[in-house]
DNA sequence: CGCCTTTGGTGACATTGTCACCGAAGCGAA
DNA sequence: TTCGCTTCGGTGACAATGTCACCAAAGGCG
């Protein structure tokens, strides 16, 4: 029997007990796009597997800018979740569900379970935690080291997947990079002069992607 | 009988046979200042547990530049490693034993063990997960967010530690802080030409705590 | 249509990063 | 000791990015 199990590469081959507790107490929910899954003041329950649909994860200043850390796609695993069950310390990052998300809930103490059970879920947590970590290493050297028209234009590429167009307002993409506004207008303004992008409010189309691809591969 | 476990908050209370277990299939090892513990072609065989010293992580980029993650320090499990074991893709960070370490070095089979027989254990090992990531969100924001002046201050506070004395070249504070070094030349004349810190070749001598600290605090 | 909110544009300026280059401080060998 | 080398830190010019104040255009809605 197939199951949604089988969406996950790290989960195909579990013994059959550990499915059956999978899949039995876990439940398959909905949530609309625009859910804050966990944050601040919202503890999550369950450990979510995305089966289809993404999650930003995303961390919020006081001073009130933002700055998009990863998002978690189908097939995937939000351990951030797993993190906030022990909430270690108060963190201020927020997860949200950029579309209509469709998840297994593991409750925690099946989570606990399993993790006992399961050399093959362990590996599987881990490795997730993993990915996450070198995920953070990835957004802290693009930040502190790599220049802004070069990490605009990978986003841009990122977010237009593979379609030509981008609908995000400008103070958004500012807040994908962690920086302000006006510095993504100029950047786009520059593009747009050399015909890489056609702009209009709310989305970007773009024109030119070879050259936007090859100025964010430049040095990388 | 008390045992090196005894330091860890967070094990504290295992069950004797999972005691049993971690001395047994442990070894208490030392390693000198300056040892690379884990790093890009340097893949640890066993989890960390410190009980004397510290480890610096870092990241180095292509552009040769540094900046520096997180400690580990005693009492505390350096789960990077347990990150390496996975090896989830090529990672770029490394860290390094600042001073002499002292650990108890846990093999991969028996973490593996005790993961799957201790809830204890796990909640130990979940934690520490936790805490990284939530220290990660704490670099990323700083980068983002943070003025230099405010960061740099708050750096020698740290490294300065019960001492008024910082020894380290500015090169180095570069690296910690993810800067160039003229960045922290200027910052730090800054700060002596308000009689904060005297310089002298690898070292600065804060003298005027408070008001380091009153800025470090600006907007905290 | 007219009002209002959101979005984006602009210039001035502050901060930070980059580059090229220099001089001073220490260190080791002759 | 002195010489020569390396490391460390200082400096000015400039580029890139962040901040602020303000304005104008676009779109939504009554």
């Amino acid at each position: 029997m197939t199951t949604w199990i089988d969406r996950f590469e790290g989960l195909t081959n579990l013994p059959n007990d550990v499915r059956d507790i999978l899949v039995g107490q876990s439940q398959v929910l909905k949530v609309p796009a625009g859910t804050v899954i966990f944050g601040p003041g919202k503890t999550p329950e369950n450990l979510l597997l995305l089966l289809a649909g993404s999650v930003r994860v995303q961390q919020l200043s006081e001073s009130g800018r933002e700055i998009v850390l990863y998002r978690v796609n189908a097939g995937e695993s939000c351990v951030m979740t797993t993190a906030c069950l022990l909430a270690y310390e108060e963190y201020s990052a927020e997860g949200i569900a950029e579309t209509e998300v469709e998840a297994a809930a593991i409750p925690r103490g099946v989570f606990d379970e399993l993790v006992s059970k399961s050399e093959a879920f362990r590996r599987f947590v881990f490795s997730a935690y993993s990915k996450r970590i070198t995920d953070l290493f990835f957004v802290i050297e693009e930040i502190a080291f790599q220049r802004m028209d070069i990490r605009l234009a990978q986003r841009l590429l990122t977010l237009s997947r593979e379609t030509d167009v981008v609908k995000a307002t400008h103070q958004q993409l500012a807040a994908e990079l962690g920086t302000a506004r006006e510095v993504v207008s100029r950047q786009l303004q520059e593009f747009q002069r050399r015909n890489w992008v056609a702009l209009t409010r709310g989305t970007i189309t773009l024109l030119d992607k070879p050259a936007i691809k090859k100025l964010a591969e430049t040095d990388a």
